[in-house]
DNA sequence: TCTTAATCGATATAATTCTATCGATAAAAC
DNA sequence: GTTTTATCGATAGAATTATATCGATTAAGA
């Protein structure tokens, strides 16, 4: 029998996790269906789309009453993998750090954060969010014991690709990165880029737009 | 004379800031020249794409040397409106608010922080990197005052909506949004969301594909 | 019970986005 | 000075992604 290999958009990926906070809320609320029409009314994109997502994890809804609620936020976790939660190291102990710990969410997400690390020796030992921060150098041996595979880099961009060198050697296997700086990794290794500026780009963009036409009348716009 | 409409698709813009990074990297070490291959070398796509996405800035090159560094950071910043810092008011003055406030760089994106609002009284009247957190209340009268155009959310998803409400009332252009909710908006506001685990999902199915590609040999793994 | 309306699922079409090709041009090598 | 090589700029083609259409199915109303 012939692997039937799923092929799936990076799109369809990044809209998941929309659906499902939708779906969470609606779940919350006692419902217990939804069709493709109605949860497309919550985002600016139309029912054919929401359905070919929901496609890829393998959902089946029925007609005239849609998709049942709980099966399709099963069906999405364990498609993107949220149902068996993950442990991660997170680097960084600075705001953006602290911001990171501080979001409980993350366990909903299949994100568990088990250990801080920082360089600097004034941060070192302190703790955020009873976690306690360690040295650096403590990573790889840890890393082993406990079989972490996520590393999250939430320091400077001047840092960040020392860190991720360490994260690589400690045995890490996918690396989410919040530093402003493209970072070289070996092949094998899952790199995600978390970057603000790119969304802030959009919008800056957006708005630029916007302004220009309303100061000087009928300049086009893109979008 | 007809109105050349520019596309600029989203790929596209998000990409800009990108190789605004590495620019201003060569900038600060005198490197005066670029070609769309050198630049491409540092990502994971082609040089095609890279000339591509300069050329919606009106940036141009010369055959043989490739970009003048200086100009392209330039272009790339006029085109997404960076060069016009825009203030911006921030909404929430919890974890995630602090490490946004403590996100210096962003002066050089064309955003500037100017006013921290929060519901909390405890925070209220506290200051945050020089900054004081004022009662929500006062924001439609300062943003009036000072046309501040960029609204930043911050805060927990169920609070997200009315904050976005009272910005909308206080004359807010843009709302770029950090809480995990979908956000309703009247028509000609711009709203970009910087959702977190859009980023999150696409490395937890890539990393889910990894570990199963380990575990059970031969199993099918998009991308 | 029969008709109507809403929705799914599959297929087909359109739009967008990315990649390849080719001549023109400018610097470097010979 | 001529040839070679690297690059741009433009155009054409491929691949991907989004949208529309249509029959099948199921619940609700006449």
């Amino acid at each position: 029998m012939p692997h039937t290999v799923i092929e799936v958009s990076r799109s369809t990926l990044k809209r998941l996790p929309l659906y499902l906070h939708v779906l969470e809320d609606l779940h919350r609320q006692k419902q217990e269906y939804i069709s493709c029409t109605a949860l497309a009314l919550k985002f600016d994109f139309g029912s054919i789309q929401v359905r070919k997502d929901l496609e890829v994890t393998g959902a089946e809804g029925t007609a005239k009453i849609g998709f049942r609620i709980s099966d399709l936020i099963r069906n999405i976790k364990t498609f993107l993998g949220w149902h068996n939660v993950q442990d991660a190291f997170l680097v960084g102990a600075g705001n953006l750090g602290k911001a990171l710990l501080g979001y409980r969410d993350f366990d909903l997400y299949g994100l568990n954060i088990v250990a801080v690390f920082d360089k600097d020796p004034a941060k070192i030992g302190t703790r955020i969010f009873d976690k306690e921060v360690m040295p650096v150098e403590k990573m790889p041996g840890l890393a082993a014991r406990m079989h972490v595979n996520i590393g999250i880099v939430a320091v400077s961009a001047i840092a960040a690709q020392e860190v991720v060198n360490v994260m690589v050697a400690s045995g890490i296997r996918a690396v989410w990165n919040f530093a402003p700086a493209p970072l070289e990794i070996p092949q094998g290794i899952i790199l995600e880029n978390a970057r603000l500026t790119q969304s802030l780009a959009v919008l800056s963009n957006k708005l630029k737009c916007l302004l220009e036409e309303e100061t000087k009348e009928s300049v086009p716009c893109p979008m």
